[in-house]
DNA sequence: TTGTTACACAGTGTTAACATATTATGAGTT
DNA sequence: AACTCATAATATGTTAACACTGTGTAACAA
């Protein structure tokens, strides 16, 4: 079998478990976690040497995280004005996950052909930790873990690129759900993991891909993606201004 | 419609056309054709220095460029160690490969969709350099059009996502054909185009998918990989030492 | 009060110097 | 002649200082 992911877990708490971990990439992994995790809402400056007093880092690790960051399009490095979070539009929401379904389609095909023992049980322990996170009603963790999931799903399939496209699309679907999510009943969602995984592991590829299909379209359906664009009319923004006066 | 791709060719040519292109895309870009056109084999160390004089400017602004180049894996960056032109390995070459006919087919069925007159005739434009470039024997470049070609069917079809991972398996592509392709001749890919471009026009998503299909296997068919390594085996290389001897 | 311009501030872009790691060289030994 | 180890040379990693751009503020004019 070969390793397609690197020993950079997008979860930092890898980080102590040995030095050869380069100050690169722990700044990435916690700027990264906190977009995912909410902590960094869209749209938040990054300002560089702010970063670096709080890392005990130069500007220099700093910036190549940021451009790191913005090659997978979690952060916008606008030139000569500073890197922020992204915050997709609803056109570039759309997008996404219309990338998603044909990449994770392709991942399950192959994944179902691919996925060790090993690699289901540990996805299955990322179920229960992602449902206790839920329960503790930790939204940022539960968004993240179930990222985890869906790449560890990707690692599966064997396919390294596939892998990477993975990777970005979810971190930018976790940016959108933290952005345009509404409904706050998540809990259906671990069950659709759990079948989905059930599914994998009878290498039933069919109802697999089924499953798939309809969990990302929960998901989607979950998303304010149809109405007007939020932040782009401002009338309806400060509607509550007006109603106070 | 949406602007998807940036200003920034592929080409180098683009570069006068205004000031505004930064130091860091004119470095990007150069060592980007340089590889693609074989002028920088698989394997060539990258050194900072060298190419900071080349270009003049300090060894900062082509280190992003590196990092950018590793971020689309046609560049690896080893700790302490330096750059290095990517060498896929046979299995890395094909994995590439299956990520391309899943993405390669999503893009054509919304490329069929969204495509504009304007985009399909800029194509036709792109099918004729190709053919000129083959003719004239200058097969870097060749290789760098039909991959622009395949990039620029991704800017069809509207979805930025999916356009990113084309441009990095696009790269890696040419980098792969570039290492393993055996046979010579290269016209008959072109008339694939054509006809590819035909069916987009004429809208006709399964008859476009099947030619897609067939292309990707006949450029897969050119390369050698089902035989041993040949670059692992050194026994195999200096076959011909050992025979004059 | 509103609009304009000049100035000061803050933040990014770039460079050069320094610190550290790797690689090459060569003397010494077996 | 082949190997090992110490040393020098080369290249990368990191930092800090300087240059430049963009933003915000305040004084001035209409």
């Amino acid at each position: 079998m070969v390793k397609i992911m690197s020993d950079l877990s997008s979860s930092v708490e890898a980080e102590g478990k040995s030095g050869s971990m380069a100050q690169d990439d722990v700044v990435y992994a916690h700027i990264f976690d906190a977009i995912l995790e909410r902590r960094l809402p869209p749209g938040t400056k990054l300002n560089e040497e702010a970063l670096g007093d709080i890392f005990s880092v130069s500007r220099t690790i700093i910036r190549r995280a940021l451009l790191r960051l913005s090659h997978e399009q979690v952060v916008v490095i606008r030139p000569n004005r500073g890197a922020v979070v992204a915050s997709p539009s609803v056109e570039e929401a759309k997008q996404v996950f219309i990338a998603r379904h044909t990449l994770e389609e392709a991942i399950i095909k192959l994944a179902v052909e691919n996925a060790s023992d090993k690699q289901i049980s540990h996805l299955r322990k990322l179920i229960v930790a992602e449902n206790e996170a839920t329960k503790q009603g930790d939204l940022g963790k539960a968004i993240r873990l179930s990222g985890e999931f869906h790449l560890k799903l990707a690692e599966m399939s064997g396919n390294a690129p596939l892998f990477n496209f993975q990777r970005s699309l979810v971190s930018l679907s976790s940016l959108i759900i933290a952005q345009y999510e509404v409904a706050t009943s998540t809990h259906c969602v671990l069950d659709e993991h759990s079948e989905l995984l059930d599914a994998i592991e009878e290498k039933d590829a069919e109802k697999a891909c089924l499953l798939m299909r309809e969990h990302l379209k929960h998901i989607e359906s979950k998303l304010n993606l149809d109405g007007e664009t939020v932040s782009s009319d401002l009338h309806v923004v400060f509607s509550n201004v007006l109603n106070k006066k």
